[in-house]
DNA sequence: GTTAGAGGAATAGAAATACTGAGTCTCTTG
DNA sequence: CAAGAGACTCAGTATTTCTATTCCTCTAAC
């Protein structure tokens, strides 16, 4: 059987955009610019001979076709992501190396991230560093620290503290590259940094 | 939603690998070379931390996870497939232009390949040539000749043909690009042939 | 109006990836 | 033991993809 396919890597910069009916939102989400998506979205239509934006001024439209395609597009990503996640779980589900500056344990609990069993799943250990570059060579997969930047190509995002005053202003930053960003461990722990901020004596 | 998954052309290497459990056959189906398919493989196995064959001099075998791998990613192709063509039905779909030399024709029905209605979906038209260059400019989608070849990089499918004689043998030949050998309208078109080849007065 | 900002399109050049082709190895077959 | 089949490796090449820059259109603010 052989199947006669639109270029595979074309998809993923379909499906992104359509969600988001943004091209450059759907580079952000995977770590290209957005001309690379835009080129490869062109590149889909052409193959297929089916329009399936429409490039407003105002931003994106998806077509009649484009509507149809991008259900069926995501089942396909979410079953792949399902299969191979069944015979190599460490895909996704491993455990972060975390690093963490000693300005933002601060104003963790004391015993993060281990005050709760929350993020047991997702934390392998976590080591004192403020070196930004330790992400850049997986050596951890993500940062946090206490204000800073900038970081370049890697992503990162913010949780406020409530260490933070009018003379002392202070934001949490949570750095990792790109294709972490979304991914369930840089959730967790964001979601958990939100809820635990500022909660040290 | 950000999906980690392998790259996703390594997966159509092991996909076809797998279902042929041959390096080489998979090569000829995909139109490329076995060390090509070889590789891909190996980086896939190397993205997910798996082997999914076992290497053996006899040739190839399935690890348990390859084994668990293989229906559900030829389901996702599957589903891709069905999904590209509900709205590019032409990617599938489209009419062969044909190529037909007037020795194989000879062989044929005389008014093939109107003889029935089975192939009208498949043929736009047929042009009278011998001419191999006009599959790799895409000029026609195939040639359907008597004899002849060698044909480089083109896939070759032959049909006996009862016009064959121990004083002149003959097989007809059906010459297309690689990636069209294994479609609809080739495989209709071969049937075809291996039914009606000789039926001529 | 004019101006600033946001987002997409187009291009050339750079970077990354994939493919080929030749040579090697092992096992099977005659 | 020789020949053949199939997979692996490696170097070089070809192709694809990405970036970086520039341009364009439309919107919104003044």
């Amino acid at each position: 059987m052989t199947y006669r396919l639109p270029a595979l890597n074309t998809l993923r910069a379909f499906e992104s955009a359509a969600r988001h009916l943004s091209f450059k939102t759907a580079a952000s989400e995977l770590g290209v610019t957005a001309g690379a998506v835009s080129q490869q979205v062109k590149k889909l239509e052409a193959s297929l001979g089916v329009a399936l934006f429409r490039r407003l001024p105002q931003g994106l439209l998806l077509t009649a076709e484009g509507e149809a395609y991008l259900p069926r597009i995501t089942r396909v990503f979410e079953d792949l992501t399902d299969a191979t996640e069944a015979i190599a779980p460490d895909i996704n589900g491993k455990k972060f190396n975390v690093g963490l500056c000693s300005k933002a344990q601060a104003v963790l609990p004391s015993n993060w991230p281990n005050h709760c069993d929350r993020l047991r799943p997702y934390v392998r250990n976590v080591i004192q560093t403020t070196d930004v570059e330790l992400v850049r060579t997986d050596e951890i997969d993500c940062l946090i620290r206490l204000g800073g930047g900038p970081y370049g190509d890697l992503a990162l995002m913010t949780v406020p503290s409530p260490a933070s005053t009018a003379e002392h202003p202070a934001t949490l930053h949570f750095v990792c590259k790109p294709g972490l960003a979304d991914c369930r461990q840089s959730k967790a722990i964001l979601e958990d940094l939100e809820e635990h901020a500022g909660a040290n004596p």
